[in-house]
RNA sequence: GGAGGAGUGCCCGAGUGGCUAAAGGGGACGGGCUGUAAACCCGUUGGCGUACGCCUACGUUGGUUCGAAUCCAACCUCCUCCA
């Protein structure tokens, strides 16, 4: 573990970021003695990244603190196109208003992990909408395809999986790994771009691109991927009760990706803090053996890290407050989701049922009536028995604000406004 | 172009005229146990209404019938084999 003589490898190993490489050792040595260049690529397909993305970034970032130079790619040609891999079916066809305004808000994101500028490890943004809009077809075909056969695509996990469950593949989407190969091919080209890294489902796209560089230009290229990140009892990462955990404030308040690290299962516990925060290693291993209820502790660590670095360190705080008050003293914190409702509508009453989709707890009046009979809902922390209660100006507490929870974990402020 | 098969709720999948808001499983949510964990056990899982109830739903559009997810016709999409 420790015989690798950049840091950036030593580092990357050590935190668990290492899935698979194309030649490890000539890129611990590469890192060794220069600034390497590296980039991955992002989808624009939604108007944020979520959980899921955080490894990518996390890796990223790394690359940078260890001295060398990041590249984030964003995807505003290939989304148009739409990437197979690891997928039962095909994407959604975006707009290019859709993709253009998704990437906009999806940069931003980046500004908390990376420092872009002009210096030697200064990050870098790029878009391969630049260089794949204006390809033409039959030059392109008659430069690159050559380099790409059908043979060998047919091996490929992405179009592999699509053929063997009987799925469509188009043949738009069969394109897609050409394309990213390509993007690769110009990144070294403007950029000296060396490595190209992702998550391990885009080996195959990546590998196109190592050999794509050595066939075209005889550059040598490293690839290098990263494990598919579950959780210890297998589920996917990134979803929370409402949906995806999303990095941007505008999709997820700071005090739900703080909870959603919070509620880490144990077994997990110790190699999220290895990914998602840069505590050094020696505390990792401390707060990963901690016992029973203990661990606890750890998990606090890892929320108040993760989204500290997602968030900013304020806002990872009052999350962090609003967690201690509201379940540990059973209070109610600042940062719980707040809705407003007029004094009139308190004064008149308003159905407990009601309430509860109005604060957002409940999609659903029908939802909202199922989880009081199933008694889950409590007012005030006490448990609401009729779902029809009125809820009115009398429950509003000595601040001014009704609390409501649904179940243990969900709670919600209702203001009058 | 020809022949055959398929399209069901968030997902998978059963159902071939009424007892079907639709078996079963997964997921999700709630309860219990705990530590805001996992595992396990129990419950819930289309919308609206306090409720007997009403509305919407089995690819789409029409039709047969007292009554259709189920039968018929046309169309759309996908799959398989043949040319």
């Amino acid at each position: 573990m420790s015989d690798y003589q950049s840091d950036f490898v030593r580092t990357i190993v050590e935190r668990g970021f290492l899935h698979q490489c194309t030649d490890l050792d000539a890129l611990d040595a590469l890192a060794a003695k220069k600034v390497v260049t590296a980039y991955i690529g992002f989808d624009c397909t939604a108007p944020s990244l979520h959980a899921g993305s955080l490894m990518p970034i996390m890796l990223l970032r790394w690359l940078q603190k260890t001295g060398h130079r990041p590249i984030v790619l964003m995807g505003g040609g290939t989304t148009k196109v739409g990437d197979p891999s690891g997928k039962d079916e095909s994407r959604q066809i975006l707009t290019e208003d859709k993709i253009n305004e998704n990437l906009t808000s999806i940069k931003s994101i980046f500004s908390r992990y990376l420092d872009f500028g002009d210096g030697a490890s200064d990050a870098l943004m790029a878009n391969n909408a630049d260089w794949l809009d204006d390809l033409q077809y039959i030059p392109f075909l008659r430069e690159y395809g050559p380099h790409f056969t059908i043979n060998r695509m047919l091996t490929f996990d992405s179009v592999k999986t699509r053929l063997e469950r009987e799925h469509p593949l188009t043949f738009l989407e069969f394109n897609y790994m050409i394309l990213q190969a390509y993007d690769f091919l110009e990144l070294a080209r403007r950029y000296g771009c060396d490595m190209q890294m992702g998550g391990s489902d885009q080996w195959g796209n990546i590998i196109n691109g190592v050999e794509l560089g050595r066939r075209t230009d005889g550059t040598s290229l490293y690839g290098l991927t990263s494990p598919l990140l579950t959780t210890a009892s297998g589920a996917k990462m990134g979803k929370t009760a409402d949906g995806a955990v999303w990095l941007s404030s505008d999709q997820l308040s700071a005090y739900n990706f703080w909870q959603y690290w919070r509620n880490t299962e144990d077994a997990d516990v110790g190699r999220f803090l290895r990914l998602f925060t840069e505590l050094p290693i020696a505390e990792i291993e401390r707060l990963e053996a901690l016992d029973g209820a203990e661990i606890n502790e750890a998990k606090k660590i890892l929320a108040l890290e993760a989204t500290t670095l997602c968030h900013g360190a304020e806002a990872a705080r009052n999350a962090a407050a609003t967690a201690e008050e509201t379940f540990e003293k059973g209070g109610a914190g600042n940062d719980l989701p707040s809705t407003e409702v007029s004094e009139d509508a308190l004064r008149a009453g308003i159905p407990a049922f009601e309430i509860f989709c109005i604060a957002g707890l409940c999609k659903s009046n029908g939802e909202a009536r199922r989880l009081i009979k199933g008694q889950g809902a409590r007012l005030n922390d006490q448990p609401v028995s009729d779902e029809t209660r009125a809820v009115t100006l009398d429950d509003l507490d000595a601040s001014g604000a009704i609390k409501l929870s649904a179940g243990k974990k969900r709670h919600a402020m209702v203001r009058v406004g």
